[in-house]
DNA sequence: TTGAACCATTGACCATGGTCTATAGTTTTA
DNA sequence: TAAAACTATAGACCATGGTCAATGGTTCAA
């Protein structure tokens, strides 16, 4: 590799550990930028460095229970400026909303599973 | 209708409250039985009412978080007999344990969201 | 016998986050 | 200049539990 600020899709999979074709779906997706393509279509492409941090922002956004679809939503406000501190925390809010509500519905699975081995366990 | 062991796939959908279409995909994955086509090819088919019964055990397992395939297996060993109390407990504790890995990490997840939201709040 | 109501069968589609393959073009190294 | 290594692009495929649509055949009541 040479220093730039940019890299083809190799030395960015590299970087970030993760494959090729899932960084071809965050483009697909719209999640990118600074993406260039020489000189005509089917040349190779080169990544920004700025796509670093972007995916990072992704794989943070993943862990929080975020997809794909919302992360696009995420970076985009963030980058533009549009997501302040109140909407940052609404979102937060409202995936905290979602995941307790998974909880508890898995919990009340649970119950059911319990009852059901008490059962099994009477006969 | 008339008083019967068999009935058509309407009177089946109706009497369980569910769709035609949910019936016949648990035809296909083999769920059901005594299902018979008197004439030929196309001709109209009659569920035996021990489907009745099937039917139900599939919606309490799938209350219980098993799935389609796992209900199959559940039903053919309650059937044939192989499925003994010590089996059901093997069965429903481990689900139990799939249940429990997966609230572990919706928990994990939850955490992960409240200190994002703290660090927005810091801000 | 004809129309209404019903049915069988097949296959596509939904979301999700990728992975994998095939085909063909590009860049780089020797 | 040729081979090796890399890439682009498009599309199929995975699991899940159905739903929906299209086509054409069946059953039943009038």
């Amino acid at each position: 590799m040479v220093y730039s600020f940019i890299m083809k899709i190799k030395e960015l999979s590299e970087t970030l550990k993760i494959s090729k074709d899932a960084i071809r779906l965050y483009e697909r997706m719209g999640l990118l930028i600074d993406i260039t393509q020489p000189h005509k279509e089917n040349s190779y492409k080169e990544y920004g460095v700025s796509n670093i941090e972007r995916i990072n922002v992704i794989k943070y956004s993943q862990s929080l229970g975020f997809s794909l679809k919302e992360c696009k939503h995420i970076i985009d406000s963030l980058m533009d400026g549009t997501l302040n501190q109140a909407e940052k925390q609404e979102l937060i809010e409202l995936k905290m909303k979602e995941i307790d509500q998974k909880i508890l519905s898995l919990k009340k699975t649970r119950t059911l599973l319990e009852e059901a081995l008490k059962k099994t366990c009477e006969q």
